[in-house]
DNA sequence: CTGTAATCGATATATTTTTATCGATATAAA
DNA sequence: TTTATATCGATAAAAATATATCGATTACAG
């Protein structure tokens, strides 16, 4: 029902983004006041035309030989990526990952907030792992239901993902964030965006022995 | 000067075999001998011509109505992403990521060992995160020409992370596994692969917004 | 005031990646 | 043995993404 949530951005388009915004931070914060694409093109090491066509996908409008309006343009972009909406979220699995993902202060930052943390051990019930307590994971359903969470962050063992994944599902969980190297089966109206880390450990392998032949 | 070096992999394609291998080592533990690229793509639920195609890049060879000799595959996946051969890496910044990273099993089960962690801070010094040592970091040069070491993985504060860099460059580091959401300036032979997790997020945070209007 | 250079925005081209098609082949059933 | 079918491997088409071109616009220098 919003201006811009039919718009289709190119997931190319929306990775790159993130970066844009750091930099144009950065810059905010020396006191600029425009920036170019080029600008970012160059801080980035990256092609300047195609930063030009990625914020023509923002509201932000640019003046030739000035570039556009920062303010106007993080705004712009942290509309498209939702940076601009606070979120609660739970983690489940406050292991060596979760724990570190509990820590970052940048997921607050921008605007997704842990209220919760779940887990199976029975010795973390009730410890704080930076300021989220760590609750028994049987009490999973009764939380989501009651503060209506619909995002939760998922750091559990390969083996347990699945399990886990159908208790959220079933307790109206509306997007998955998941961290284990697991194909979730959930119904088409739950999202599940999957990181996996060993892809990037696979890229970067042959690009060594690429390079170091 | 080896058989396959100097073939060129498509990033997709190299992103995908891990998952590939995922797959196939399951099967494999079940007993299963063969597996079809329809398998695999069943499993992921992805496209079984990607796949097929994917395969290709491979050394194995399918037999038509019957798949590819599993143990064939595997050794022919692990050859390209090189988790068939083992490098010893460092890691500097022992904090809240690092430390998920020393204790993850995953990277010496796919070849890369964390033989020692490096860190600022005086406390850790001489503690040990899962079996590996934090080191001083006044001690970092030493320990990289002295044993030779190739690859680092770099999980410090953004601010830090130019700085460190350059001492790695400077030591002799050819690859740096980098996680700091910051671009690393690295003389060409120097591969630098970098991981931002607020893409992963951005793209999760779209999708919520589509899917939940 | 005029010319120059940087940059935008739109359009066009090139490249990469995905998806489709099709003949060949090996297995299993008839 | 013959036939049906799943699958491979190669080639072709389509879609997505990246890069190039170009006129219009604006700031700035002369
Ligand atoms: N640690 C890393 O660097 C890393 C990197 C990439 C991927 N991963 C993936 O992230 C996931 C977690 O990794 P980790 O290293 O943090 O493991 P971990 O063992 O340290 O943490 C897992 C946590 O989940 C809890 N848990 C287990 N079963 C549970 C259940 N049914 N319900 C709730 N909690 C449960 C455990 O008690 C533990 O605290 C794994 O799937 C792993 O493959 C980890
Ligand atoms: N924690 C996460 O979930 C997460 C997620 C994405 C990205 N990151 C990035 O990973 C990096 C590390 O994050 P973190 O949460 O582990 O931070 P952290 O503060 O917990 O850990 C950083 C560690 O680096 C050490 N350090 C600082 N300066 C150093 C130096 N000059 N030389 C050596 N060691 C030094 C610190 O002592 C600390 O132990 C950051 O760049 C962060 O943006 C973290």
């Amino acid at each position: 029902m919003t201006d811009s949530s039919d718009k289709k951005y190119p997931v190319p388009t929306i990775r790159r983004l993130p970066s844009y915004l750091r930099v144009i931070k950065a810059l905010d914060f020396e006191g600029r006041e425009f920036v170019s694409a080029t600008d970012i093109a160059n801080e980035l090491g990256i092609d300047s035309i195609k930063v030009r066509k990625d914020l023509a996908y923002t509201e932000a409008t640019g003046k030739p030989r000035v570039g556009y309006r920062i303010t106007e343009l993080m705004h712009g972009i942290r509309s498209i990526i939702g940076w601009d909406r606070n979120s609660e979220a739970i983690l489940v699995g406050a292991g060596c990952l979760g724990s570190a993902l509990l820590g970052f202060p940048g997921f607050s930052k921008r605007g997704l907030n842990f209220v919760a943390a779940f887990d199976a051990d029975r010795e973390k019930y009730g410890t704080y792992v930076h300021e989220c307590e760590i609750k028994p994971i049987e009490e999973l359903e009764k939380f989501i239901t009651e503060r209506l969470i619909e995002i939760a962050v998922l750091t559990v063992p390969s083996f347990a993902a699945q399990q886990v994944t159908d208790r959220l599902v079933n307790a109206g969980i509306k997007g998955i964030w998941n961290f284990s190297p697991v194909r979730l089966k959930v119904p088409p109206s739950v999202v599940v965006q999957s990181e996996n880390l060993m892809s990037g450990l696979a890229v970067f392998m042959v690009r060594m022995a690429r390079g170091a032949e």
